[in-house]
DNA sequence: CGCATATTGAAAACGGATTTCAATTTCAAA
DNA sequence: TTTGAAATTGAAATCCGTTTTCAATATGCG
């Protein structure tokens, strides 16, 4: 699964007439493993406790990178920091985003899907890509919240 | 319409202990008479056309007033401005937005909000608010891009 | 009217992301 | 292998949309 990645990276490089270089492979190594929907912040402190050497820029400009290379997916949501997701892992999906806790839930719906499609199809328009986030409490922090009134109430 | 606006506005301000001003009338005319989907910069331009004398702090202090007292909407498409929709005229709807002219055309779709729903209540969530956006061509663009590889082929 | 408090405008600060630049590394050609 | 043009790096500076600061001004209750 790693090799994969590192070739996928290494076959990008020579075909833009790019470099291969330790940082990438290193940043590319620790973005695959960590988890999902990190921010460029979190990346870089994961990278700097593995290789303390690298520096910021090259975390986000590695990023970019791999982005378009496809092996990651730029993702912004509501609260101003740029996310990455691997790629390789799961198809195409949305997320559902915990407004409180900060949790993420990926999911995926054809039937949304398709009538995307439809309405773009009704406006002659014509979908390159679409971002489709529902915020709201995940199931903890609903009941997190529902104690917490009670608390209040008595 | 534009008076209920100014109500609505003067209303909260009294109820949130807060005074009323010129610039914030000024403000909101502009903001009220102005097309939608316009960023705070556009706004901003538009404003000074007729009150030369307000400041840029001020128009982006009142649009988030105004987004406080229910009259504006906050949205933050890909790129990277804060643009605000006059609320009052239209109910809820999502957005499709040209990636290369930049248009925006608005629409609504119950099922999908239906489905969204659904996708929430299998994963316990509750939903406060969603985004759904769908990135492409419109139609105009269509044709141009096609007309331009034509010619490209040529 | 008087005065406590909210508001304003200009400029500075903020904060995430990008760019600059000199030093270093890569890699193809010799 | 050596060479050297070109890409890359890290640290710091810069960018840019937005927010905050602060002294001056306006608002509106008593």
């Amino acid at each position: 699964m790693k090799k994969r990645a590192a070739d996928q990276l290494s076959e990008y490089l020579v075909g833009q007439g790019l470099k291969s270089t330790r940082q990438r492979d290193d940043i590319l190594e620790v973005f695959v493993s960590a988890g999902r929907h990190l921010s460029v912040e979190e990346l870089y402190e994961r990278v700097k406790r593995s290789f303390p050497h690298i520096g910021y820029a090259t975390v986000y400009r590695t990023m970019k990178l791999l982005a378009q290379a496809g092996l990651a997916e730029e993702r912004r949501f509501e609260d101003g920091f740029t996310r990455y997701e691997f790629t390789a892992a799961k198809d195409h999906h949305d997320h559902l985003i915990c407004t409180r806790c900060g949790m993420i839930i990926e999911f995926e719906n054809e039937q949304i899907e398709a009538l995307q499609q439809s309405v773009a199809r009704k406006n002659s328009f014509l979908v390159q890509s679409h971002k489709l986030e529902l915020y709201g409490l995940c199931s903890n922090c609903r009941s997190a919240s529902a104690t917490k009134k009670k608390r209040k109430q008595s």
